[in-house]
DNA sequence: GAGTGTGAAGGCCTTCACAGCT
DNA sequence: AGCTGTGAAGGCCTTCACACTC
C-alpha cells in the first residue's frame, strides 16, 4: 500500500501537526506553501520540513513551494488507515470526558467509538456524543466492533488491569494517561501521555532558562500586547 | 545551589516518573531499590536508570542497591524550586477542569495557584479547590502572586493571545494544550502537549507493529487475564 | 556472584552546506 | 535571486561492555 517505511515517531508527530496547520490553508488546487512558512507555523526549521516531505514523496518546486493538496493526501496516505480505526476510552472522569469532547466525531478515519466505566451513573447513555457502556461489556464490544485502540483514563490503581483487559480483548495500541508505565507484550504499541512529567518539566526548564545563557533563536516579530478583547467560551 | 547542570529533557521527564514510582516504596531509612527493579517499573533499561542517577550524584552499592531516601532528595534537589513554583491555568473547560482536579493541592512545591476564564458563569468561585478569576484579572494576579508558569487550555483560536498575555504578565514557562505551536521569545520555555498527535501516533504505530517484524523486548511475564474484579470510581 | 559506575560505541534525529532548478 | 533536495556532519541520547566493589 504505502511505499514509505520506517518513519520515525518524531516525524509522525510532526505530520499530524502539519496536517492541522495546512487544512485551513487549503483553498482549492491553487494553494501552495513554502517550507519556511510551514516551519514558522510548526515551530521547526525549514530543513526539517523539507526532510519530512521527502519521506512522503512530496516534491516541491523552487520559487513556488509545495502544493498543499499533495501534502494533505501524502500525509493522509501515511497517517490514516484505509478503512479507518476505532478507539475505546476507559474511565469517564474529568479527563476522559475532556477527551471525548475533544475527539468525538472530529475525524471519520479515527475516532472514539465507545466509552466504558464502572460507575452505573455514567453508563447507559451518551457523553459528548459517545455511547458509554459498563466495563463488563468491553471485551465483547471490542471484538464485535473491531476496536483497535484503547485510551486509558482511569486512576493509576486500575490502569494495569484495564490495560490487560483491553489487550486480551484484542486492541493493538494503547494511549495511556495514567501516571505509570504499563507492562505489555511487545506486539502492543503504548504511548504514554504523562501530564505530571510535562508539568514538572516546564517548571524545571522555565527556571534554568532565565538564569543561564540562552542559545535559542532570536524570535523576530514577537507581538507587543495591545488591548485586544478576549471573548468566546473556553473548551 | 544544585551542582548539577545541563540535564536533558528526557532525563528530567524520567526523574519525575522515578519519583512517583519511588514514593510509595519509601518506608523509612532502610528501604533500598535495585536499578533493574526501578527500570522494570519505569519501562526503561537498568543502564538508563544508573546513568540518570549518576547525574543526581546518587551512588548505589553493589548487592544492596540505591537508598530510596537518597534518590528522593536527589530528585527533589533537581526538580523542585527551593521556594516552590506557582502556575496559572487559563481556560476552565473540560480539559482545564480535569487538570485542576488532577493537580490541585497535590504537591506543595508546584501547584496551580489560580484559574482564569472569560465565562462569568465559571469565575468568582472555586473549582476543584482552585480559585477562578475573570481573565481581566490575570496580569494583575500573575505579578502580585509571583506566578511563574502558565497552562493554556483554551480553544486554538485564543491560544496565541492568551500566551501573549501570560508572557507580558511575566510568566517564564508555558504548558500548551492547544493544537498549534505558539510564537514566543526565546526566554520563555514552552512545552506542548499535543493530544491529537498522540492519538494519531498510537494509531499509526499500532498498525505498523503487528504487520511487520517487531524487535522489541520479549516482555517476559505478561499476566494472563483471570477474572479479577474491577471496582472503584474512575476519575 | 550479583549489582554498580562509566568510557566507548551505536543509533536516531536535526542541522549544515551546497548543488540544482526556475 | 529564491527556494528545493540531499549527502555529510553534528548532537543528543541510549546501549554495550567491562572493570570494580561488596
Amino acid at each position: 500500500m504505502s511505499l514509505v517505511r520506517d518513519i520515525s515517531p518524531r516525524t509522525i508527530e510532526r505530520l499530524s501537526l502539519y496536517r492541522r496547520l495546512l487544512l485551513p490553508r487549503h483553498e482549492g488546487e491553487g494553494s501552495y506553501i513554502f517550507s519556511h512558512d510551514l516551519a514558522e507555523l510548526a515551530g521547526v526549521t525549514a530543513t526539517q520540513v523539507r526532510r519530512d516531505f521527502m519521506q512522503l514523496g512530496c516534491m516541491g518546486v523552487p520559487r513556488t513551494g509545495y502544493r498543499i493538496g499533495d501534502l494533505l493526501s501524502g500525509i493522509s496516505n501515511i497517517l490514516d488507515a484505509p478503512s479507518g480505526q476505532r478507539a475505546a476510552l476507559v474511565g469517564v472522569g474529568h479527563l476522559g470526558a475532556a477527551l471525548l469532547n475533544h475527539f468525538s466525531g472530529r475525524w471519520r478515519w479515527l475516532h472514539i467509538h465507545a466509552a466504558f466505566d464502572t460507575d452505573p451513573a455514567k453508563t447507559g447513555g451518551t457523553i459528548h456524543g459517545c455511547q458509554c457502556f459498563p466495563l463488563t461489556d468491553l471485551s465483547h464490544l471490542v471484538r464485535e466492533r473491531n476496536i483497535e485502540l484503547g485510551i486509558i483514563t482511569v486512576p493509576k490503581e486500575h490502569a494495569q488491569e484495564v490495560a490487560d483487559l483491553l489487550i486480551t480483548s484484542g486492541v493493538r495500541g494503547l494511549l495511556n494517561f495514567a501516571p505509570l508505565r504499563l507492562r505489555h507484550p511487545a506486539t502492543i504499541y503504548v504511548e504514554n501521555v504523562d501530564l505530571t512529567s510535562a508539568f514538572e518539566t516546564v517548571a524545571y526548564f522555565s527556571r534554568s532558562r532565565s538564569s543561564s545563557a540562552l542559545i535559542s533563536e532570536p524570535h523576530r516579530g514577537f507581538p507587543s500586547l495591545d488591548d485586544r478583547k478576549l471573548s468566546g467560551g473556553c473548551f
